[in-house]
DNA sequence: TCAATCATGTAAAGGGTTACATGATTAG
DNA sequence: CTAATCATGTAACCCTTTACATGATTGA
């Protein structure tokens, strides 16, 4: 149910067309809540059906600019501090690791090495990314650079994991 | 994809039935993978289907055994060297974090401090859970232990984070 | 003029959740 | 005998992915 909130959170800040928004995905989101094109432009009809965001203004190509309405500020404030957010994600990367006893010890340690690396190098494409943005007063700016703060954790994090876990298969 | 190899994952350490997986689902596995008994049976029923798996007894109750077979090893060995896992795990929980500036700062702060408690009391459960399994010297116990570790370093990693955000709005 | 980009929409298939449905066996 | 547990199966609905399909506008 999330990708809706996820829509409506963006059209919170801004007006934006489906191919806004899905640019946004593309980038912002893509770490957090990856959507397809196809499931934006499928979702904002409905959302629109709902009345919780309206056609703002169409533009050249078609272009259908949203804008969010009160019941969808209000659909998405009640989101944010009535819905409990689920507590477990899935990792594919992790489910792995309790299969890795029917590999070899080599081949365990290469994934264990591949997911260090793998850490290492999504710490420094945020590194990257965070010095890239000229961090602004805005709220989205505050928040942003919180959610990119936790990614930076999260990665050095798995990155230590990863490095003591190879160390346990002597 | 995972479940069916999450599946062939457990059956690959031993013989059970729906039965018996849907119970490891609800314990070991719920963290990682969360299934429901529905989509087990189903999964089984395809696996052994296309020859993954077979059924391997038959007890009371209808009760059918499954073991896997060496096609069914050789995909999970595939799917474990040769598949790359996917790098992007959706967060609900950071996802709303983008969207605390439409919150008043207390009702933000709400959230990341239930996010701390959350965090705290998941390490605290991870805790006990090791204190109570007798690890043997079997590959099970080596990689369950250190999944059981990341989830003990990534509780106490979101918890700091959490607790750095809270400061953060001042 | 032509390639890149902007812009939207739909269909099919797969995976996951919730709910319904049934019945056998065992322990007290 | 009766409640708890064991045990399986199916249907409906929702969300996600992949693929197909189309066309307008803009910049070089």
């Amino acid at each position: 149910m999330s990708l809706k909130h996820a829509l409506l959170g963006l059209l919170s800040d801004r007006r934006a067309s489906g191919y806004d928004l899905l640019k946004t995905f593309e980038t912002s989101l893509a770490n957090v809540w990856p959507a397809t094109q196809s499931q934006i432009y499928t979702e904002l009809t409905k959302l629109a059906g709902s009345g919780l965001i309206a056609v703002a203004a169409e533009g050249p190509r078609g272009r259908k600019e949203y804008e969010i309405t009160d019941e969808g500020m209000a659909e998405l404030r009640h989101w944010l501090t009535e819905v409990a957010p689920q507590p477990v994600n899935r990792s594919d990367v992790l489910l792995r690791v309790f299969f890795l006893g029917v590999l070899t010890p080599e081949q365990a340690r290469a994934y264990l090495t591949d997911l260090m690396e793998m850490s290492q190098s999504g710490y420094e494409q945020l590194r990257r990314l965070a010095d890239s943005i000229d961090w602004d007063e805005g709220n989205l700016s505050v928040y942003g650079r919180i959610a990119l703060e936790y990614g930076l954790r999260f990665n050095a994090m798995r990155r230590e994991w990863a490095e003591w876990a190879a160390g346990q298969l002597s």
